[in-house]
RNA sequence: CGGGGUAUAGCGCAGUCCGGUUAGCGCACCUGCUUUGGGAGCAGGGGGUCCCAGGUUCGAAUCCUGGUACCCCGACCA
């Protein structure tokens, strides 16, 4: 399997879109540019809901759902905003379809258009907007700290599987604060919940960040990110958190009176992760094998395979792996216990190594005389005999182990992806040859960035939060800079 | 929207240039036997609107005309 995911690949991508699609995670559908989720990538993304979900609660947000449909008018109330979405939008103008007058299949009703169109949601900020305008008079209606799960359509030119899908599934926080400090201070607080879900649980470390003002959210004043490099030296955006300030309280209105009874406008923030994160779980950690799922957020933690000859010896099987099944369940660790005889053991080890299962546990007759399971770890794919007794213990270890061993493998190899140049021709060199991330100083302005981009197709993937101030030139015009940014190709 | 490419079984492809047996191969699928500690072996079997429409021809997957869909590279983007 290894080489039948290799030799087929032509490239990275190619490679990535195999691993999806064998790894049973995803597919295209009929639709342009839309991907089907399939059971077990469904499976993934609901572990990260679930995970993400609380996180907002613990935090002090709450779900609400608002509509898909947004009137045209809505939409271009804000400048920048329609701006930066008009050209990916899906728009319904009727609402009614017939027969076809030759008998020849169905077609769109003339008569029944719509009075004004509606966008499919590429984002909500415009609905959401016009919803809170009714929600708040007083500062004691603030803040408001909703989030919605939904699906949002963008027309993507090119599309690839869960990296940038036409339609795609996320969460959108939206918030609505009294003052200016309370809505920074949320924008820095969700962009915190993100690292930490990223590190902790997909196990993939980010880098916490600005973007620069062409990279920024349209009808934003500030867009935090956290970036992540894949391992192939790209860089991937994997959720960013923005303080809209007041564009959208003025874009439709939205005032409250103060406690001193003056008319405020409110200040706002938005946040969101896609399915977006799948992509980065894959291409941060899969190897030629298939996925490697960390433990945290794997569907199936350990899969347990016998091998028999005999009925009876499936018997015997059986009986031992039912007490261990208990005992992990007992610990809250998941576990399927595959007795197909439809396939066989071989068959399924590799199946499980594709689909990223982080523990595996056979037994055959050998373990029966022993008393002994074999475990074998899917980061490392190392192998090792273990006694039966005690070995919930071992696992729920093991679990911790693999989960902590993935997020240092991506770590180690973003350390080793990073390269800090001080000329424009290592950086090139670097871009071009090494991948990663490349830390330059950088004068500033968008003509340098955009020059930068056009001339090595890297863009600046943030300017780090917590960074340092050290004075230095900027390796493209030689002008004064006074902090160092982080450059890479991105997908 | 520019440049390139592809369309043949569920998937991946050969055949097309140079028209001519019953359209073929690998994987997958079904049956049987032997197998089962790393994707088993042998034997047999099923499955086709050769993208669509028209044309040329005794004869078209193959040639001609028109159309459609998808993929890759750019531009755009979470």
């Amino acid at each position: 399997m290894a080489k039948e995911l290799t030799s087929r690949a032509e490239n990275y991508s190619q490679w990535y879109n195999d691993l999806v699609i064998k790894a049973d995670l995803a597919e295209n559908s009929a639709v342009r540019g839309c991907m089907v989720i399939k059971p077990y990538g469904y499976a993934i993304w609901e572990k990260i809901q679930s995970i993400l979900d609380k996180m907002f609660k613990d935090t002090g947000h709450v779900n609400a759902y608002f509509p898909l449909f947004i009137p045209k008018s809505f939409f271009s109330k804000e400048a920048d905003h329609v701006e930066g979405f008009a050209k990916e939008c899906a728009v319904v103008t009727h609402y009614r379809l017939k027969n076809a007058e030759n008998g020849n299949g169905i077609v769109v009703d003339e008569s029944a258009k719509l009075e004004e169109e509606l966008i499919v949601r590429p984002t909500s900020e415009t609905i959401i907007w016009n919803t809170y305008k009714n929600w708040i008079q007083s500062y004691r209606d603030l803040p408001i700290l909703c989030n919605q799960w939904a699906n949002v359509v963008r027309w993507e030119m090119r599309t690839r599987l869960f990296l940038r899908t036409a339609e795609f599934l996320w969460q959108e926080g939206h918030t609505a604060h009294a003052t200016k400090e309370e809505a920074i201070e949320e924008t820095n607080k969700m962009l915190g919940v993100y690292a930490d879900f990223a590190e902790q649980y997909l196990a993939v470390p980010v880098i916490k960040g600005r973007k620069t003002e062409t990279e920024r959210f349209a009808g934003a004043l500030d867009t935090l990110c956290i970036e992540a490099l894949m391992q192939d030296g790209k860089a991937l955006q994997a959720g960013t958190s923005h303080f809209l300030g007041q564009n959208f309280a003025k874009a439709f209105d939205v005032k409250y009176a103060s406690k001193e009874g003056k008319e405020e406008f409110v200040w706002a923030t938005s946040w969101g992760v896609s399915t977006r994160l799948m992509g980065a779980l894959i291409m941060a950690h899969s190897d030629d094998n298939g996925l490697v799922l960390p433990p945290k957020l794997a569907p199936i933690q350990v899969v347990i395979v016998p091998i028999y000859k005999k009925e009876e010896q499936l018997k015997a099987i059986s009986e031992k792996v039912d007490t261990i099944i208990e005992k992990l369940k007992a610990k809250g660790i998941s576990v399927k216990f595959d007795d197909r005889d439809t396939h066989k053991p071989g068959w399924k080890f590799a199946e499980y190594e594709l689909k990223g299962v982080p523990v595996r546990i056979a037994m055959g007759p050998r373990d029966l005389e022993n008393g002994t399971v074999e475990l074998a770890r899917r980061d490392t794919l190392e192998k090792q005999s273990y006694q039966i007794e005690g070995i919930d213990s071992v696992i729920e270890n093991l679990l911790k182990e693999i989960q902590q061993n993935i997020y240092k493998k991506a770590f180690d190899f973003r350390a080793m992806s990073t390269h800090e140049v001080d000329t424009f021709d290592e950086f090139k060199d670097v871009i071009e040859n090494k991948g990663g991330f490349v830390v330059a100083h950088w004068d500033g302005t968008a003509e340098t960035e955009e020059k930068i981009k056009q001339e090595t197709k890297a863009t600046i993937r943030c300017i780090p939060l917590d960074n340092e101030q050290i004075e230095g030139k900027c390796i493209y015009s030689g002008k004064p800079s006074k902090e160092r940014v982080i450059f890479a190709k991105a997908y």
